[in-house]
DNA sequence: CGAAATCTTGAGTATAATCAAAAACGGTGG
DNA sequence: CCACCGTTTTTGATTATACTCAAGATTTCG
């Protein structure tokens, strides 16, 4: 009922409508948000560190991560950004990014400018909150990551990997319950989990022989979640969704 | 100038104040929210993974830190707390707290309503862009210590950390150009980078030896800032500070 | 089909963990 | 002021997890 305009928001307004359910004006106000709908092809930045944004991003569909490079040439991803996330809305408030956005598989990436979206927080508080709150997941999402990196092994982590994934594609359905198309390469989940590429591919074929998980190409299938929550030490609290979502 | 109710906020209005300039009514405001007041004594818990608080804590003095604990029992601490940090404000707009604060040393704390923070807010949007600034930071520290802990090896992480406390602290006054006053045990420190206590204190000798600080007691001086921020692949970027308090 | 990217394997090495115990420090009470 | 206690720091020896390097196999995609 009047996604004429940006039928693209989807992902996002389903985002926000999940969380708290959104008023009709509130709804009509983030379809009307201008957007700039642009196809970026694999392996190319979407912004860089260093950047004064004047716009966000909001990812429509593919896989895309937000990473960092230390002095040394070193590339950490600190996190992966799917369909209806927002991974450099802190530009709004911050004017200087300090991480990069890049893209994981072809990816279509809408671009909203900052004076629309204080436009509507001004005018909807409630939208304001929806925003923030969606920061602050990210946050929380940063903060597992530390944790994971910090105190688990590496067999641990990227069980903790997958089980984050999983779920939060779920979310967006992107995932039935048992499996996903999950196109990231072994290099870049060592450069999520902070190991070499040899280690993970070992880790990998250990969650194999172990029934953790089941691959073929790009398509992952997860025998027994359970086990899976259990290899990880995986708690969905921290995504903070409702309880149908992160459960199962 | 009407400081009267609550000068115990000025490590709070001073820090917002340095980011964009508070107007009278505005710093006025903020100056008359309730506080609850609170000497809490160290290692314990200010708030706990799993609470659903109703006020978010305002840290007046002394050390605390963010932390999360895995299924095993292991600790991450996923970041320090200083004088005029809100360390829980996301659960402003979270449920659900996914990690616990706790004090490092005897501390001060002021418990702040969450509806006064929702009815400031409301009424002052500059207030309600200045708190999510300060969650956007956090966030941006939190990406930092991922690629911290995940790319660089001990000794560089231990220089980052030491880096980041001197930056932070010269922002609230705590320290000047060479030294600070920073009661952090070894354990502690360990628990922050992901490596062992034992690890820890190798390391440091060797960051003695090699003249990037020098320690007596709780005392740390830093002999040559340029050098220390070198061995620690410091950019202070990420902490979104005015020029002139990132510098030194 | 062929080139490039990705995944896999093996061998040798390095960084850091663990365990255990001793030394130094800091605060307290006599 | 000193003796005592718990905490923190330090040391040594051993072990483990994970890295690096290098090459070969497989998959993907044009």
């Amino acid at each position: 009922m009047g996604n004429t305009l940006h039928p693209e928001y989807n992902p996002l307004v389903r985002k926000l409508d999940s969380i708290f359910p959104l008023r009709d004006d509130e709804r009509q106000a983030l379809l009307n948000l201008p957007m700039q709908i642009v196809v970026i092809k694999e392996g190319q930045d979407i912004v860089r560190a260093g950047d004064h944004p004047s716009r966000s991003c909001l990812l429509l569909s593919g896989f895309a991560c937000v990473y960092k490079v230390t002095g040394d040439g070193k590339r950490q991803i600190a996190g992966f950004s799917i369909a209806g996330d927002m991974p450099d809305l802190q530009s709004l408030h911050l004017q200087v990014l300090d991480n990069s956005v890049s893209t994981l598989t072809p990816c279509r990436v809408g671009f909203i400018p900052h004076e629309a979206l204080h436009d509507i927080c001004e005018r909807y508080p409630r939208i304001t909150s929806a925003f923030w709150r969606e920061t602050l997941i990210d946050a929380a999402i940063f903060r597992e990551w530390v944790t994971n990196i910090g105190q688990r092994e590496a067999y641990t982590r990227m069980a903790h990997v997958y089980c984050e994934l999983m779920v939060r594609l779920r979310a967006v359905g992107l995932a039935d319950d048992h499996s996903c198309d999950l196109p990231i390469t072994q290099a870049e989940f060592a450069d999520a989990i902070g190991a070499s590429t040899v280690h993970v591919n070992r880790v990998l074929q250990e969650m194999r022989a172990n029934g953790l998980i089941v691959t073929k190409g790009t398509q992952v299938t997860i025998p027994d979640w359970e086990t899976l929550k259990r290899a990880g030490d995986f708690d969905p609290t921290y995504l903070h969704m409702r309880k149908a979502q992160a459960a199962a």
